[in-house]
DNA sequence: TTTGAGAATTAGGCTAGCCTAATTGCCTGT
DNA sequence: ACAGGCAATTAGGCTAGCCTAATTCTCAAA
C-alpha cells in the first residue's frame, strides 16, 4: 500500500513517535538533537513528510504523526525490538550491544523475516530493556512509568524498563542487578539532584546517581500486576 | 582501516568480482546490465572507485579489482552466503527466497553478527545453492565447473552449484530433485540449444531446457572428490 | 506594548547516484 | 586503409539529504 520509505524517513518517523509519545508536538530542535542533524535539515524533511501525508506540520509549532505515519513508526519500532530480542536470545548478544546492531538492521529486514523471528521467539511482548513490542497490527502497550529519580523516598516500585542506548551504562546496570523486573525500595535521596539509594529484595542496597536514575523507568506500585 | 563503503559501492564491487571471476576485465556494459543501471552511471562510479583504490580502470577496456577491492567484495559475498545459510537453516526460508533477503541484509549486518551466525551454523563452507563461502580471512574455494548445457552426452557429472537468483526456477529445480550433490548421467541432448536429458541415480529421468541447464554448474567427473 | 532571545524557516550550496543526449574511441569487415 | 557500428565516455541535469548563513517568527519579560 505505502511506497517504500528511505532509511532517513524511517528514522525521522521514529523520532517523531518517541518525542510525541507523551502527547503534544515534536519540535524541530528535538528531532534535530535526536537524529544529530542540523535544524534546517529537519525543516526540509518535515516539509516533504507532510506533503506525503506522514506527518501534520504546524509551522513554528511542531509536528505530529498522521495515522499513516504512526503505523510506519510502530512498524519500525516492532522491527527494532524484535531484532533486539532475537540477537540477545538466539545469538548471544549482550543487552548493551543490541541497540546499535538493531538500529541498522531495522531498515533492511523484511516483514516476513521479522515475523519469522517473532515466531521463533514465541511472540515476545518486551524487548531486552523492558520496552513493549508493538504487535504486527500496530498496537502498543502504554504504561505509565516514572523514572527512579521521581519516585518518592519510602515507596516501593518495580523496575519495568531501561533506556536502551549507552552500552556501557547498560552493562553496569546489569552488574548491579538493576534489570527489568527488579523490585526496588527507595530508602533515601540526596538533595540537589543527588543519588537515590534503593534496597533490593535480597537486602542489599544500591546508590544510583541522577543520570542513571533517569534511565530507570518504574511502575510506582509494589504489586506485580500484568 | 577502510572507510565505510556505501551500499552502491558494495554492489559495484560484487559485480566486478563476479564478472572477473573467470579472469579478464569487467566491462562497463556488463556491470550496467548486472546492476540494472545505465552505462554512464557505471563510468562515473568506476572513476570514483579507481580514485579510492578499489579498482584498476583501463579506459575503454574495463576494470579489475585491486587487492583491497577484492577483499571488500569477498567480505560482501561471505556476508551474503552466510546469511543465506542462516535464513534457510534457522528461520525456515525456502532456498528460492533467501537471495533477495540476503541482498538487502548484507549491507546492514556487522562482521560481528556474521561471525556469530557462522558460529551458530558450524562454519558452513557452502551456501544453500552450493556456492562456496569465503572465509573471514578472505579466501574462497575456486572450483572448475561447467554448466549442464556444456556437459557432453554420455558423461556423468555431479551437480555442485545452482544460480541463486530466480526463486521460481529454484523451487522448480528442488521439486525435480536437481539440488547440489545430485549425480547426473547425461543421456541425450536435442540440437539447436535444445533440452538436455539426464538420469538420476534412482533411474528416473529429467528433461532440462537450455535456460535451466545454464544455471546448473557441474563437476565433470563422476567421483565425489572434495 | 515593546523588545530581544531563541526557535524555526528560507536561501543557497554540496555530494552521491542516478538519468538522457552527445561525443569519442575501438575494431572489424570490406 | 578506412567506414561504420557499437561500446565507452563526457556533458549536463535531476533528487535526496545534508550543511551554513541569513531571515523570520514567537513569546515572555520588562
Amino acid at each position: 500500500m505505502s511506497e517504500q520509505l528511505t532509511r532517513s524517513v524511517e528514522d525521522y518517523l521514529k523520532s517523531v513517535f518517541h518525542l510525541t509519545n507523551q502527547g503534544g508536538f515534536a519540535t524541530t530542535s528535538g528531532i534535530a538533537g535526536m537524529l544529530e542533524v542540523a535544524p534546517p535539515s529537519v525543516s526540509g524533511m518535515m516539509k516533504r513528510l507532510s506533503e506525503t501525508g506522514l506527518i501534520e506540520h504546524v509551522p513554528y509549532r511542531g509536528v505530529q504523526l498522521t495515522p499513516q505515519g504512526r503505523r510506519a513508526a510502530l512498524q519500525m519500532i516492532r522491527r527494532h525490538r524484535i531484532l533486539e530480542v532475537y540477537l540477545t536470545s538466539k545469538l548471544g548478544y549482550d543487552w548493551g550491544d543490541v541497540h546499535v546492531e538493531a538500529e541498522r538492521l531495522e531498515h533492511a529486514v523484511s516483514d516476513k523475516l521479522i515475523e519469522r523471528m517473532a515466531d521463533a521467539l514465541g511472540e515476545p511482548r518486551y524487548d531486552p530493556h523492558g520496552a513493549p513490542i508493538p504487535t504486527a497490527a500496530g498496537e502498543i502497550e502504554e504504561a505509565e512509568l516514572v523514572t527512579l529519580a521521581d519516585v518518592p523516598v519510602g515507596s516501593t516500585v518495580v523496575l519495568r524498563q531501561v533506556g536502551d542506548e549507552h552500552p556501557d551504562r547498560l552493562r553496569y546496570l546489569a552488574e548491579q542487578g538493576l534489570t527489568p523486573g527488579a523490585r526496588l525500595a527507595v530508602i533515601e535521596r540526596q538533595p540537589f539532584n543527588g543519588p537515590t539509594v534503593v534496597r533490593l529484595p535480597d537486602g542489599s542496597t544500591r546508590v544510583v546517581g541522577q543520570e542513571l536514575a533517569l534511565l530507570l523507568f518504574c511502575r510506582p506500585d509494589g504489586s506485580d500486576g500484568e
